[in-house]
DNA sequence: ACTTTACCTATCCAAATTGACATATCCATT
DNA sequence: AATGGATATGTCAATTTGGATAGGTAAAGT
């Protein structure tokens, strides 16, 4: 059910076509946020439309077909993202190796802990490139889509990072008080 | 294709029944990582026992059976866990909800924010009142279950929290850059 | 002794989701 | 003019999922 939402935030920044909306969940939206591929999207729109929620905007070449938010779409949005959920639909496989680290001994633990504290300096190093410079403007007085999205990748990743090495140093505590046992 | 994970991951901490692993899903692990109720875990245990990744362990009283994991469980486990998977499926709501901020007008966006600094700030006092005092030590020289996973919630409130508090400042630039129509 | 509460496993069905397949157009290169 | 790649929309069967429902046992309270 969330999904009819992201449409509907994505269509609200600029009318797409589902081509192009497919092609935003493939960035970081899609990485991060919530997927969905094609086969998901165009079924949704046609009940979007159906509900009246989002339009039929333009048509382009290829058969393209844009959309657009309807009034009733923004209000449906707005009073989605002003409704604090408790307890939305959770499901993330990255997090949950987290959880299950401790399942494994301490030298598989330290391997996959090096390589998120890796990746994570990467994507720090990337992120941080393209947030830099001043804080872009929009005409309507709004921040461009992304650009909050951005910053709050940039923070989990140093969030990320400093887990790791931190979980490292746990390690090594646990491994300093009970020593491995070819000792 | 996550879940099978997540059981073998939760049995190789100790052996279980299915209700105490419907347990496990309603706390941390099911509220960040990856949630499942009893009618889907019944039946991946019934195919895991198939598949040979665990073992039927011991029989209690109303019915109750415990599984262990089998060699071949933690191997697949162990597999899956040091297999670096590009592009896990991830469906986060709460993220999701951040993605899209920017469709809301900026005082609408602000009351959100405040609303997830508020949140994370009670999350971090209750989290780091659970991981006071010393690293907790296991026999076997691993760290128990859960409080690698909980220096890891910690981290994330914390990025949140402060991520809410860099979108609100950023809020406030734009306004002076371009302040409200009715001036 | 009786009742309530927690424990414990199980299945059914509608809805959601995925992966694979299908089709067609436009554009740039050769 | 032919080829190939990116654009673009759709469908369908098979699987996964979630909500509801069902039925039973042990322990604890009264």
């Amino acid at each position: 059910m969330a999904l009819r939402y992201a449409l509907l935030g994505l269509l609200s920044e600029r009318p797409a076509s589902g081509y192009d909306l497919a092609k935003a969940f493939e960035g970081e939206l899609g990485s991060y946020a919530w997927h969905a591929g094609h086969n998901r999207i165009y079924p949704e729109l046609a009940r979007l439309v159906d509900e009246g929620l989002i339009e039929h905007a333009d048509e382009g070449a290829r058969g393209r077909r844009t959309y657009a938010v309807t009034e009733a779409g923004r209000t449906e949005l707005r009073n989605w993202l002003l409704t604090p959920r408790t307890g939305g639909a959770v499901r993330n496989e990255p997090v949950l190796r987290l959880f299950l680290l401790s399942a494994l001994d301490p030298e598989d633990a330290r391997k996959v802990l090096r390589d998120i504290a890796d990746d994570s300096e990467r994507q720090i190093a990337e992120l941080g490139e393209a947030m830099a410079g001043d804080t872009p403007v929009s005409p309507d007085g709004r921040l461009p889509f992304g650009w909050l999205a951005a910053g709050y990748g940039l923070r989990q990743y140093e969030a990320s990072h400093d887990w790791a090495r931190w979980a490292l140093g746990e390690l090594d505590k646990v491994a300093r008080r009970s020593p491995p046992s070819h000792s």
